[in-house]
DNA sequence: CGACTTTGACCAGCGC
DNA sequence: GCGCTGGTCAAAGTCG
């Protein structure tokens, strides 16, 4: 954090450590023997440095997903509320370095706990828009948000992983709309950002290549949906993505015929994980989801496992 | 014509 | 306080 080659060293350590961040906890992995249709999905990793903390148990994590353990399919980071963890998977975080995810590293906060503020209004977005400001005064693009000075920025859960693939935008079955590209330092691939385009939606993503493996698309998901995937997109292109293996993860994630996609089951994982602690009378959320995502009995075993790290990182703070 | 992307500018946070 | 960087906005352009 003092300087930014740390940071620089994430993508490094990111894969290097793979061994080094089981042993401490810092990554889990979840595997699978199955490569991902069209993305030659890689080894990737899930790395939910929050979650665990160096108290889960990875290979229980990934069986409750259905997953094996030989090989890794995806590297997903929660990176939730933690600036340091978001900004290594960005390219600009410096969280990964030489410092592994250790219980004591800087990826160990969790927002969930401690920044739960409660406030849920997104920061940044709440500004005021400038076409409704009477003043008009439109000097600037972008008026000031009327933010008190100690107010942090909101912190969404976020997950990040990694996708071997050739196109950036990967398609999972929701819609996204790009607001914006920034260049990386210390990378030449741009990062985009994308935003659900669901009304009430807040949910953003960021996707960017690692500079150490052009092939590896990054994608950093913030937010939780609060909606259903389109119905015009929804199964198609989880369908078209993922072989009958990845549904079979998914099925087996869902207990059902469904087919999803990972990062939606990324999500989907939270919002069963909040259906217990939020959903009551909550109407505007469409909870019946959490039904589809029920996790299968074979892992109903593992269950416990998840809950006992699930709910620091997943579990949004309702008003 | 609406939805989406591109792109330059602005702002906030952080380190020095 | 300054500069750097990440994140966001919104006008303009593009596409179907």
């Amino acid at each position: 954090m003092s300087d930014h080659e740390p940071k620089d060293l994430y993508y490094h350590d990111l894969f290097q450590y793979e061994a080094h961040e089981h042993l401490n906890g810092g990554m889990v992995s979840i595997n699978d023997h199955q490569n991902l249709q069209g993305f030659d999905v890689n080894p990737s990793y899930m790395n939910f440095t929050e979650c665990s903390k160096g108290s889960v148990d990875y290979n229980s994590l990934a069986t409750a997903f259905g997953l094996s353990s030989s090989t890794s399919e995806a590297l997903f980071s929660s990176v939730e509320g933690n600036q340091n963890a978001v900004d290594h998977l960005g390219g600009g975080g410096g969280g990964g370095g030489e410092t592994p995810l250790t219980p004591n590293s800087s990826v160990s906060s969790s927002s969930a706990e401690a920044d739960a503020d409660k406030d849920c209004g997104k920061n940044k977005k709440d500004r005021q828009p400038k076409g409704s400001s009477e003043d008009g005064d439109s000097s600037k693009k972008v008026s000031k948000p009327a933010k008190k000075k100690g107010e942090k920025k909101q912190k969404e859960p976020r997950f990040a992983f990694m996708t071997k693939s050739e196109v950036d935008h990967l398609e999972d079955g929701y819609r996204w709309r790009k607001y914006g590209q920034k260049a990386v330092k210390n990378s030449p691939y741009p990062r985009s950002y994308y935003r659900c385009t669901t009304q009430k939606c807040g949910v953003k993503k960021r996707v960017e290549r690692s500079y150490e493996d052009p092939s590896i698309v990054i994608t950093t998901y913030e937010g939780q949906h609060n909606h259903q995937l389109p119905a015009t997109l929804r199964g198609n292109a989880a369908a078209a993505l993922f072989p009958p293996s990845m549904l079979n993860l998914s099925n087996l994630a869902a207990g059902g015929p469904s087919s999803t996609f990972p990062q939606e089951l990324l999500f989907q994982m939270p919002q069963y994980m909040i259906s217990s602690n939020v959903n009551q009378g909550s109407s505007r959320n469409p909870n019946h989801l959490l039904q589809q995502y029920q996790l299968p009995h074979a892992a109903a075993d593992q269950y416990g496992l998840l809950q006992d790290f699930v709910p620091s990182m997943f579990l949004k703070q309702e008003p």
